[in-house]
DNA sequence: AAATAATTTTAAGTATACTTAAATTTTATT
DNA sequence: AATAAAATTTAAGTATACTTAAAATTATTT
């Protein structure tokens, strides 16, 4: 399998199941930074080999073999997340850009001994689930995003949905981290920006940050997880 | 640099150095598992982007510029090696085989978290010298293979220069590690044979095994180097 | 030194993964 | 419902990394 056919699997299986935007070709072609033409190509050739369902000019499926190839590229890069940011301090976007990498030269075998001395991780450094070696992915319905969350009340941060650096460098700064506490200060409704308390320093949150910033109840440890926890983003 | 490329360039660097096999097209197509003619090719190519010399029906050359990048991918290689043999407890194979693969998709940025998380080691599990950041690989005239053993003396095994599964299976079953130690108890003449002592057991290797076993005497501690230890074989 | 063998190169062709540009179909607008 | 806009598909073409088969060159044998 190459790197693009399984690059181009992934960004099905993300468009379609976390991100909720719509699976036809030219989203996908925006997403892998390739022309229409090619996804088109690649859709036609993927579903003769069983990959996905192609109908002319309708959004692209995953069957259950192409699902079954995004999961395990989607727990490859988790674990890799997990094993670079425990051993190497690294950040939430280096070890995103380097999994990324990683995943698609990553054996069966390797992944199983990397999720082994982890001790079977069901979370990885973004709050993000890893799902089983079976495929099988933790859905947790106690965390909600920042911007669901209600004034006065302190949550601990349990993911952060982004894969861009200019995210992560605001997180990293300000101690926006998996785990930590926060207390929302205010909910403004006339521009639907968020003022939390963290660290001993006030922030002001738009709408963009506040939707991938998810959080929890303080007491809702339902699934007794490790530091970067829970999550409920739709992921089946 | 693809992964064809990247592979090419090591084949040559390999070959060259350290199997001291004739570098010609045929030799790497073999070694590569590819057609003569898509070696002719590759080399005719790469010469156009300053990576080896090509002259008709001659030996490949690296250039400065291919050798760096030949090193570079060595020292990614016994990284990975080092690595995933402390963490994982993988055999010498498979350690192997997984490093195939990563050490293309490895940053510099990443090869340099991996050393300086292993505290810059100096040999791979295999006793494999591995590179600097700058490409210095150390060279330690204390080694050499077991068929230049003396009868009676004992030694420190210090590389196991292969990358064949079976002859790692054999040094595994019957403890042939680096840092172990072995006596030479019969240097066979007539047909070229070694018996060592090891474990409480004897065995009789022949040439092909003798001459990838490298052993240092036990007191020369030179380059006060760690467990997997000391070399000599051509690298530079 | 000529003949034979082995190796290397050239030539022609294939699969993958793209590209741009034009044609087609769908979606949105008035 | 017709038209304009947007998206998708088709068509033609490119670069990479191979293949096999034939031609050219080098190496070996007698």
């Amino acid at each position: 399998m190459s790197v693009a056919v399984e690059n181009f699997i992934k960004a099905i299986y993300k468009n379609g199941v976390q991100d909720n935007k719509d699976t036809k070709p030219g989203n996908i072609a925006k997403k892998l930074g390739i022309s229409n033409a090619a996804a088109t190509d690649m859709a036609k050739k993927l579903a003769t080999r069983d990959l996905l369902h192609y109908k002319k000019y309708q959004a692209l499926e995953l069957t259950e073999k192409g699902t079954k190839l995004a999961i395990n590229l989607v727990r490859k890069h988790r674990l890799w997340e997990a094993l670079l940011f425990k051993l190497f301090d690294m950040s939430l976007h280096d070890i995103h850009r380097e999994a990324e990498l990683l995943e698609h030269q990553t054996s069966d075998f390797l992944a199983n001994k990397i999720s082994a001395y982890l001790r079977n991780p069901k979370f990885d450094p973004h709050g993000d689930p890893i799902p089983s070696e079976k495929g099988h992915i933790i859905r947790d319905n106690n965390t909600f995003p920042l911007s669901k969350s209600k004034e006065g009340k302190t949550y601990i941060i349990s993911r952060l949905l982004s894969d861009e650096k200019e995210f992560f460098d605001f997180c990293a700064l300000h101690g926006l981290k998996c785990g930590n506490s926060i207390t929302v200060t205010n909910q403004l409704q006339f521009n639907k920006m968020t003022q939390i308390y963290i660290n001993n320093n006030t922030l002001l949150l738009n709408e963009d940050f506040t939707n991938i910033i998810f959080v929890k109840e303080i007491n809702s440890d339902s699934n007794s997880s490790p530091e970067p926890t829970q999550n409920n983003y739709k992921l089946f």
